[in-house]
RNA sequence: GCCGGAGUGGCGGAAUUGGUAGACGCAAGGGACUUAAAAUCCCUCGGGGCUUAGCUCCGUGCCGGUUCGAGUCCGGCCUCCGGCACCA
């Protein structure tokens, strides 16, 4: 019978529907938390999310063979941009559209053999979802840390509407190419500053579970820097400007103080309002500096030195003060500025060994030795900073101060495809939450969606205009949606208890949560796992949950890539529009451009639908799990999905051809002999390395290979007698156990195939006798001056002057040591020996 | 610019704490089977040299160091990939 995947797959997924194998509930086992990020249904799944999914699957199914109670839910980010577009340009409305996918996507998951339970399935566009969205926005606004306040966005004129900082593509919108402008508008925000310094040491608990470079991108995004606040008197005034500084060992060389564009300072000191409306325009371009000195000085408080007073292009109004005091020998921007404007440039910090050019050609930004600084000269850097803090603080001066680069959480949307935010505006009462009770507020169906104007909500009549709950009045919704970044901040939670069961079941969350393994792309290194750790701890804070961290365990996927192709004529080329290396429309030589991540617009992909059609799922799982490590990047190689498909062909037919023998012998205990103890030996060799290589940072590529060496061991193994067959059948036996979470349907149909009782996935994980696993002799390397002359059997077990002795009397070492004085001799145990002469 | 990560055969990648570099797979070459091809199976497979059943030298981006011994540790460079990018 020749392997047909798509029978056996299909047999197999039917079979563990129909036993609800997946299906999980709280009991007694040890839990384990599975998850892998859910997808935005965009249409069909991609080889990433094959990836991504296989991994996890194989951790599931593999924690659930080592005897763990495994949760392993999947769902749908469901709201989002994509959705809108589609009702824009083909007229099908976002909820039509999402859920269509959704059908697809999932048929396409379940048609992957994933081991999910999917009566938890989470939707997050159901308003049975996001009204929880909504409860726990309210929640934040009575712990004040959901707020509203004016502030600069990303406008883009033509398009009308705002843009996510990743939809400006250097400086234009992504859609129409326009120039995207800064427009003050009025906004809701999270506080997720609260949480700053908690997010920042949470790390430290994360060190053992997560990537560094995660941690490390989430540290420098929170961005925590100590300084000092002090205040610049201004000439002729009452008024003081406050600053910001982490280097107030330079404080005695600042010539000049910048103001941020839109520092209300800025505005009263400035006579000439054209100009500053200039600099504004200018703000946050980072290619050109720009200044405009108001005309006014400051006054250095340690020195009393007069100093000009600028505004500054490149001044930033959202961290510190919004103020700075410029230092140009030592800030390289300063340094810019200064020459820019021939401001003065005075040196203060002199480098320990040797001394500044003069003139200075760049800013010396290290620290050093104090020049010219009052009582603080010849301290150095570091002494100083602290020593000139505390001076600060005695004279009332200035203030020690912590910043942070982290700014709130920006959440309002001028989008319709997202969770509405339950506030009204009333006339009489102002800003008024909705009522517990009145949630969900539904997102109504009827809408026009036009793409060029404000957010369609404000057209819906039914929606907008409502009675206030305080005073009932005529009052209006608020229109914006929340950012869907939202909707994937907590999902993990909703996990816990099944789709009709209670959102918040606070001892089912308990029970499985936290996530004991996380899977998913880098590319959510910073803003959802961030997001997430903050809406965790606010959710804490209402006694929802009673840990800190969401995710236990992270692992980063690598991406999937493949080779580019291209025509200088017609652009990137699909693999079938090639023939003999030359462009079918044009006949001219195709490039080969480089291995990069599959994208739909570059043409290097390869569709899901047909490998699975064409290989089967569990080619197409252990491919991916094959060709690289999980956390690099894979490359795709249409000769690897050949090679994997054979090993799997090949075990098929040696498992047929020997079925028969091997259900009639027994299982174990046999007694070995010569012949068949390698085997014996191998397959305890191969649970070990399995087991070792899947525990320690999920080595699957080096795992599948040692089942493929055991496969090689098997298929050489030639059985004469039932003894052998015994052994050969201990071997597949084993080798299917470890290959099922891998490759789930081929291995449960051989295992059903040799007379075992399905499902494999209800067997424990095999183990191994580190008796049975070593060799009874080994190869001594034997090592003169560092260079292998000789390699020898031994026995194991003997002592070091025995393998002296072995080695000193091999004639091809005697070669390098006659006549030799010998200097020393190193014995590493079972393996190697070095003689020095 | 700053902060990470990586660089190993023709290719994807192995190599546990410093201890046999190249596991496993792919490609390639040779052979068996076949009227033939595909499929399958077997053998070879980092490079050079020699007196070629063997022996020997070189070899993990480059230069240096530590060590009996370095792909692995240390210092300095080069290239590629990713993140942040005026955060004072």
């Amino acid at each position: 019978m020749k392997y047909n995947p798509e029978e056996v797959e299909l047999k197999w997924q039917r079979y563990w529907e129909s036993e609800g194998l997946f299906k999980t509930t709280e009991d007694n086992r040890k839990k384990f938390y599975c998850l892998e990020m859910f997808p935005y249904p965009s249409g069909k799944i991609h080889m990433g999310h094959v990836r991504n999914y296989a991994i996890g699957d194989v951790i599931a199914r593999y924690k659930r063979m080592r005897g763990y109670n495994v949760l392993h839910p999947m769902g749908w980010d469901a709201f989002g941009l994509p959705a809108e577009n589609a009702a824009i340009n083909h007229g099908v409305h976002p909820a039509k559209w999402t859920y269509e996918n959704i059908d697809y996507m999932k048929k396409q998951l379940k048609r992957m053999g994933l081991s999910y339970d999917w009566s938890r399935e989470v939707t997050t566009c159901d308003p049975e979802y996001y009204r929880w969205n909504q409860w726990f926005f309210l929640k934040m606004y009575e712990m004040g840390l959901a707020y509203r306040k004016s502030s600069h966005v990303n406008w883009c004129p033509t398009c009308s509407t705002v843009l996510a900082n990743e939809q400006v593509i250097d400086g234009a919108c992504w859609r129409c190419d326009s120039e995207v402008v800064q427009k003050e508008l009025e906004q809701w925000f999270l506080k997720i500053t609260a949480y700053a310094d908690e997010l920042l040491e949470g790390c430290e608990k994360l060190k053992d579970g997560w990537p560094e470079h995660v941690i490390l991108m989430q540290k420098n995004w929170i961005g925590k820097s100590r300084g000092v606040e002090v205040d610049f008197q201004i000439e002729g005034s009452d008024e003081k400007i406050r600053i910001f500084t982490t280097r107030p060992d330079t404080l005695w060389g600042a010539t000049f103080v910048c103001l941020a564009p839109l520092h209300p300072m800025a505005e009263r000191l400035t006579e000439d309002k054209k100009a500053l409306e200039f600099i504004r325009s200018k703000y946050g371009m980072a290619e050109e500096k720009h200044g405009l000195f108001t005309g006014r000085y400051a006054i250095n408080p340690v020195n009393n030195e007069r100093i000009p007073i600028y505004v500054a292009n490149f001044v930033l109004m959202e961290y510190g003060t919004g103020a700075i005091m410029s230092v140009p020998a030592h800030d390289q921007r300063d340094f810019e500025f200064a020459k820019l404007y021939k401001l003065p440039i005075k040196v203060v910090i002199q480098p320990e060994d040797g001394k500044l050019p003069e003139p200075l050609e760049e800013a010396y930004e290290d620290e050093g030795v104090l020049v010219d600084s009052a009582q603080f000269t010849g301290m150095s850097s570091p002494e100083a900073k602290e020593a000139i803090i505390k001076y600060l603080e005695e004279k009332g001066l200035g203030q020690a101060k912590v910043n942070y680069r982290l700014r709130d959480w920006g959440i309002s949307r001028q989008r319709y495809w997202g969770t509405p935010i339950p506030i009204i505006y009333c006339d009489n009462c102002g800003i008024v939450p909705v009522p517990e009770k009145d949630l969900p507020v539904i997102l109504p169906r009827d809408v026009e969606l036009t793409g060029t104007g404000m957010s369609p909500l404000l057209n819906a009549e039914d929606f907008l205009y409502t009675n206030c709950p305080r005073c009932g009045s005529r009052a209006r919704r608020e229109t914006d949606t929340m950012d869907t970044f939202i909707d994937s901040s907590w999902y993990f939670i909703r996990y816990c208890s099944r789709k009709d069961e209670e959102a918040l079941d606070r001892p089912k969350i308990s029970y499985w949560m936290p996530v004991d393994q996380y899977i998913g792309g880098v590319e959510h290194a910073v803003l959802h796992l961030l997001y997430s750790r903050f809406f965790t701890r606010v959710l804490r804070d209402l006694g929802i949950v009673d840990f800190d961290e969401p995710f236990s365990n992270l692992l980063t996927q690598g991406m999937v890539c493949k080779e580019t192709l291209r025509c200088p004529e017609h652009g990137w080329l699909l693999p079938e529009e090639v023939e003999d290396n030359k462009c079918k429309k044009c006949g001219r030589p195709v490039e080969h451009g480089r291995v990069e991540k599959m994208s739909k617009s570059k043409k290097n992909v390869i569709d899901p639908d047909y490998l699975i059609k064409r290989y089967g799922a569990d080619t197409s799982r252990l491919f991916s799990l094959f060709a690289a490590p999980p956390e690099k990047d894979l490359e795709w190689s249409d000769r690897g999905i050949e090679g994997t498909y054979r090993f799997i062909n090949r075990l098929w037919n040696l498992t047929l051809q020997r079925a028969d023998d091997l259900k009639r012998v027994k299982d174990l205990p046999v007694k070995t002999n010569d012949k068949n103890i390698h085997l014996f030996r191998k397959t305890h060799q191969s649970i070990k390395k399995v087991t070792t290589d899947i525990e320690r940072r999920f080595q699957f590529n080096t795992a599948i290979a040692s089942l493929m060496e055991l496969y090689n061991e098997l298929s050489s193994f030639r059985a004469d007698t039932d003894d052998d067959l015994t052994v050969m059948r201990f071997a597949l036996k084993n080798l299917l156990l470890m290959l099922s979470p891998f490759a789930p349907h081929v291995a449960e149909e051989l295992w059903e195939l040799i007379g075992e009782k399905p499902s494999i996935f209800n067997q424990p994980w095999p183990t191994w006798d580190e008796e049975a696993a070593s060799e009874q002799q080994i190869e001594l390397v034997v090592q003169v001056n560092g260079k292998v002359r000789a390699r020898i059997m031994i026995p194991v077990g003997l002592s070091d002057t025995e393998i002296k002795e072995l080695a000193l009397s091999d004639e091809r070492v005697k070669k390098y040591t006659d006549g030799k004085e010998l200097r020393k001799i190193i014995v590493v145990k079972g393996k190697l020996i070095n003689i020095v002469v």
